[in-house]
DNA sequence: TATATTATATCATATATATGAATTTTATTC
DNA sequence: GAATAAAATTCATATATATGATATAATATA
């Protein structure tokens, strides 16, 4: 079923814009997948006939889908489905740069372990699953510059991963967001991080190599999918005195006041 | 001199957009203080008119500044030059939030010293000023829920301050920015953060009533003004067993790729 | 075959215009 | 004087259209 064979109702007289009615059609169609990661999306005049509206109202709408990072126009090509991969992941995902520098490199990961376990309460009630249930719980090593400063520890709900096994996850040859999107249909639309200060326990300091109880952080990354759906929960434990953890910002303020 | 009387010279020829021209001729008029924060620029009609273009290339280039959080469009009303306040820092430049809450609230903010010092080797080279050259060194402790967590330690250039004291400081009736814009002339425009956890000292583990040694957050705050300026270091000291510094995001890419 | 040229497809920019929605100002009415 | 109604102002949405820029595909040429 292809996307040009939908039909789709919009409501002219509607207190919602037109190009936001159009907007949420085609969010609708990443939702259920109609329009798939790294695709080719009909192209404006298709649209226009296929909305029947104006090409000014469909820039509007796909200029909103691009500004919220799910399509990617490109001028003399055509707008395609975002997908992640390891540009977008050092972009977006990751946050560690080297002391004294601001530009980020890509880190080096190193494959710990990969266990199937039950939900703890706490996990079970992030991931909306029932105590108990089954969860995959992996642990990597991230480095910079020949060490090692990071350890992840991830946690996702078999029943969204099914059939995944230690040798699919270590034999992916992209991000783990992109393993998740192309072998389980799952586009991690946000993340939220919290971060604390913590003295390293023994398993943590052996892995890193570090004094126990010295100062680490603690950074508690909740990805989810659309509608805010929770799908992984990430945690990494952070040697901070060679690297830090940067965050940017500039005045922007997005549609609020 | 009111922006309405300046010549603006778009070159229709140029290989940049017309409607890029026009953000950068407007940003120039914020950048020398001739719209002032604030303050209701002139309406679509009249920017037509000034820059002899149509208005959808007036709404692009003001919309762009408005993404950058440049300009405020409120409708019906007007365009508003952005103004640093309290909801503004809430909003922006205030990452913490209580354990298990990802709402943040307004902190409380309480003075503890302000003094005049001569920078030292680091702070001037990030300031771009000789070594030993007079900054205000100012102490802050920012707490939540009636207990303390944050000590924030400030470095402005006093060359950039002209006049500052004491009183001044503690008398501000907003944020800090909102005093560096409206009393200075200085709009904060970007900042970065870089973090790193380490063992409160002496100091900071009296002023936060913590055990010495405890593991704390340590930011770098560097806040910038127009062009990259930078302008004020910002180091904060966060406890942060009972806070989290929270970090959200979406896939958004902004324009890369 | 390899290279240069041309054509085509697609998004980007720009103009012109009409109508709607939200806010403030002004006028009217009681 | 206060409440209400009308008008004016300003940004928001929407249509229609023309031209430009960029990337790819097709064709012609050496």
């Amino acid at each position: 079923m292809s996307i040009t064979d939908l039909k789709f109702e919009i409501d002219r007289d509607s207190k919602t814009p037109l190009w936001l009615q159009i907007r949420n059609e085609l969010f609708n169609c990443l939702y259920r997948d109609e329009l798939r990661p790294g695709q080719l999306i009909p192209n404006e005049k298709t649209l226009v006939e296929l909305f029947n509206v104006s090409i000014g109202t469909i820039r509007k709408a796909v200029g909103m889908l691009e500004k919220e990072g799910f399509l990617i126009r490109k001028q003399g090509l055509g707008t395609f489905v975002f997908q992640h991969d390891n540009s977008s992941f050092l972009f977006e995902y990751f946050h560690f740069a080297l002391n004294g520098s601001d530009e980020k490199q890509s880190p080096k990961v190193e494959f710990i372990s990969f266990d199937s376990k039950k939900a703890t309460k706490s996990q079970a009630a992030e991931l909306g699953l029932p105590v108990g249930s089954p969860v995959f719980q992996i642990y990597n090593k991230l480095g910079l510059n020949k060490k090692f400063y990071i350890v992840d520890k991830i946690i996702i709900p078999q029943e969204k991963f099914p059939g995944l096994t230690e040798e699919i996850f270590k034999g992916r040859a992209n991000t783990i967001y992109n393993l998740y999107q192309n072998k389980f249909n799952i586009f991690i639309t946000n993340c939220s991080e919290k971060l604390k200060a913590i003295s390293a326990d023994e398993k943590i300091s052996k892995l890193l190599n570090i004094p126990t109880s010295a100062p680490i952080l603690k950074i508690n990354r909740v990805g989810q999918t659309y509608n805010n759906v929770t799908i992984e929960l990430r945690t990494s434990f952070v040697h901070t005195s060679d690297i830090d953890y940067i965050h940017s910002q500039n005045s922007t303020f997005g549609e609020s006041i």
